[in-house]
DNA sequence: CACGAGACCTGTTCGC
DNA sequence: TGCGAACAGGTCTCGT
């Protein structure tokens, strides 16, 4: 599930703590176990463990999809890819079974890489360039507008769906956000960027920071196994409504593969043909 | 530059 | 019931 709304509910969770457990800020790396060697991007284990330990976590932000904790001497990312989290649990527990990357700290607790499907990744640099330096914009930034949206789009020649996905053309939005942020603005999938009219991109931008709103604000989504804790799939308008009606008008939805990419779209309410006036 | 296929992985669910 | 196929929130690399 982890797309913008669930990394920064993830962000928020580890910045203000839980329940059960105080927030990290503050807290003093102690010791470091990888558990699965490809989960470190960079570096080798030997530095990453020997620039890691005495450090502590000073700040906590999210960019796009990834998971920054700023240290006292560089950054440490996450990306949770498709089934990644971050837990804080006792310095003690038994290691759950998909741990991946745990740190403890200094106070008894630790944090804890948990990814099943092992594609996620972390990184410890000194500059974040090293891994953010190609993404996109931030699509709840201000200054971001639909200006440079519409600009952007007119750029390139590509069909709507896979270019929201491109991260290096938006940061932060994933299959979910995707299908539901088409379906608010209206508009088809398939349909090419350089047909986007300047009213439509500024629906787009409008629809896609009113769903990441609404996904940040029921904490993200919670689909499957992979547990997270948001309620927002209560609220899908279309992702995995195959064959149910359109919230707005009824006609059941469809769903098609772009790219290997589910997409859920209402044929009616997002006509590929702008249709004559 | 745009696009498709294959790779990286495991767990759950679907279809016969 | 059992078993393989299909599918899953993501992204990278390579070839055309």
């Amino acid at each position: 599930m982890p797309e913008l709304p669930e990394v920064e509910t993830i962000a928020q969770r580890l910045r203000q703590g839980s329940a059960e457990f105080p927030p990290i800020l503050n807290k003093r790396i102690s010791a470091v176990h990888l558990l699965w060697d490809r989960t470190l991007a960079t570096p080798e284990l030997i530095q990453f463990e020997a620039r890691l330990v005495g450090q502590s976590v000073q700040a906590i932000h999210r960019r796009g999809k990834f998971l920054i904790l700023s240290l006292t001497d560089g950054f440490l990312l996450f990306h949770l890819r498709m089934s990644g989290d971050l837990w804080i649990e006792p310095a003690k527990a038994p290691l759950a079974p998909h741990h991946r990357l745990v740190l403890d700290f200094e106070d008894g607790t630790r944090l804890a890489f948990n990814d099943a499907r092992k594609f996620g990744r972390a990184w410890l640099v000194f500059s974040l360039d090293e891994v953010l330096g190609d993404l996109g914009p931030e699509p709840l930034e201000p200054g971001f507008t639909s200006q440079d949206l519409y600009r952007e789009l007119q750029a390139r020649r590509r069909q709507l769906k896979p270019l929201l996905l491109d991260q290096t053309f938006l940061a932060g939005l994933g299959n979910i956000y995707t299908d539901e942020a088409l379906h608010l603005a209206k508009l088809h999938p398939l349909m090419s960027s350089q047909d986007v009219t300047p009213e439509q991109a500024a629906r787009l931008l409008d629809s896609i920071r009113q769903v990441l709103a609404e996904g940040i604000r029921r904490n993200g989504a919670t689909i499957d196994w992979v547990y997270r804790g948001g309620d927002f799939q209560h609220y899908f308008r279309v992702y995995q409504k195959t064959g149910e009606p359109c919230p707005v008008c009824g006609t059941p939805i469809q769903r098609i593969l772009v790219g290997p990419r589910s997409t859920h779209f209402c044929p009616v309410c997002q006509p590929l043909d702008p249709r004559p006036a």
